[in-house]
DNA sequence: TAAATAGTGTCTTTTAGACACTATCGC
DNA sequence: GCGATAGTGTCTAAAAGACACTATTTA
């Protein structure tokens, strides 16, 4: 950083800087299909467009603090997996004025995002739709539960293809499938789960060795209930040793 | 958003706005390890220590028009491999005012990395030593040509740690480690590429395969000169059909 | 006992690592 | 021919997919 570079920031008055918000993706699962969190503008602009979560960064606020408030404030929330996805900063993004935003994705349990559909009614639940296009992705559609495609204001279409995109590429070596299941769990809705983000199905017995190759899942021993069949064992997920 | 928290944004005069800046890892290959450019700070804070090039991102600018520019003004360089790295935003990470920064990857070929060297002489190509402490990374050390390691300023060593991470995990699946290469190589010399990033030395028959199978490798039938034993075949990066 | 899903055994296919072998260059 | 590295054939080991089979529960 040079000297002048400093001082060009440093003088409040003498530049002028962008503003800085955070947009969250807050997903979950229903009927096996990804699924986010909206809610529709009522200003201009992109007034009638659906939009993710967000808010300013305030000046005295770290970024993943900032995160953290949305999840509160806009969902109720009080704790998820949270990862920062990617900032984005176009020009024109914003019509109004320079905002660059700082993306994240967090995680829901099927019980967390019903619980902010109660906390915050303005919130919609509304389906990701992926034109399984190779692996490219091309462009995601998000759907109202009606079954209506929801135009999305922004750059949030592209925010939530980067979402389902880095979901998937981390499936599979990281631990973040957990995040969208309850405390126990059976085999069969994680593998629900890896299914419904990577709109494939997958190969039971395949599957199963290699969940519990790597060490992921503790055995309870207690078996899930109220089923008309065999009870499936309950798992946890455990951090391998 | 709420439009409380529009209006917050919309009047520069009523909130403080923090400064963007985007700072960029410029990475090659040097000796068959990891290196990257470093410009040393004579101001306080962290006056003396190494820190990446960067700059304040202008008012007008797109986040990645300003990493090109840094490119460009600090190095010399017209074009290279640019990606985003993370947002790095914690509040006290400048101690002079409230910075945030968009941390950039970009990769530099042998002769971009000796020219930038040349344009801007105040840069200083560092090793970046990795504590092979399995997989986690732990924390990197930058190593002078002089085999002094180099203190670094703010948060930048995580920001190299995280930009090793990044190119490792994607050095497999993406055509990333061509960047580090000039259009003509061989296979030993993408070998090499590939075994500096990770750390480990590889197969040499499974690597020639998995290259060759992903069709990113074009023959040319033109071979290496200047060897004192068999010369290798020179090849092409290509993307795949 | 029937229906439905849980959970497993095993065969095949694919992919990666090991290692030795052949090929080709300058000297 | 010698030395050195390029490039390959093949065996082995590990992992993934396919598929059928057994097991266990409720009704």
């Amino acid at each position: 950083m040079t000297e002048a570079a400093f001082l060009k920031g440093y003088d409040p008055t003498a530049y002028e800087r962008p503003s800085v918000a955070v947009d969250l993706v807050l997903m979950g699962i229903r009927d096996d299909c990804p699924a986010v969190l909206l809610l529709q503008r009522r200003e201009h602009p992109f007034a009638g467009h659906w939009a993710l979560p967000g808010s300013f960064v305030g000046i005295e606020e770290a970024l993943d603090s900032a995160a953290e408030r949305v999840l509160h404030e806009k969902a109720g929330i009080a704790e998820a997996h949270c990862e920062q996805l990617y900032t984005f900063g176009a020009v024109d993004r914003d019509p109004r004025m320079r905002i660059i935003s700082v993306a994240w994705l967090a995680l829901l349990t099927g019980d967390a995002f019903a619980a902010a559909l109660k906390a915050n009614p303005a919130l919609l639940p509304a389906s990701i739709k992926v034109p399984w296009a190779g692996e490219t992705g091309g462009e995601v559609r998000a759907m109202a539960p009606d079954g209506k495609v929801l135009p999305l204001a922004f750059d949030h279409a592209e925010i939530l293809s980067l979402a389902i995109l880095r979901l998937r590429g981390k499936l599979d070596y990281s631990d973040v499938g957990f995040s969208l299941l309850p405390e126990l769990f059976t085999l069969r809705q994680l593998q629900d789960v890896h299914e419904a983000i990577l709109g494939t199905s997958l190969n039971k017995p395949a599957f199963r060795r290699r969940m519990l190759d790597k060490g992921w899942l503790a055995a309870t021993g207690a078996r899930e209930e109220g089923t008309s069949y065999r009870p499936a064992e309950l798992f946890r997920f455990q951090r391998p040793l």
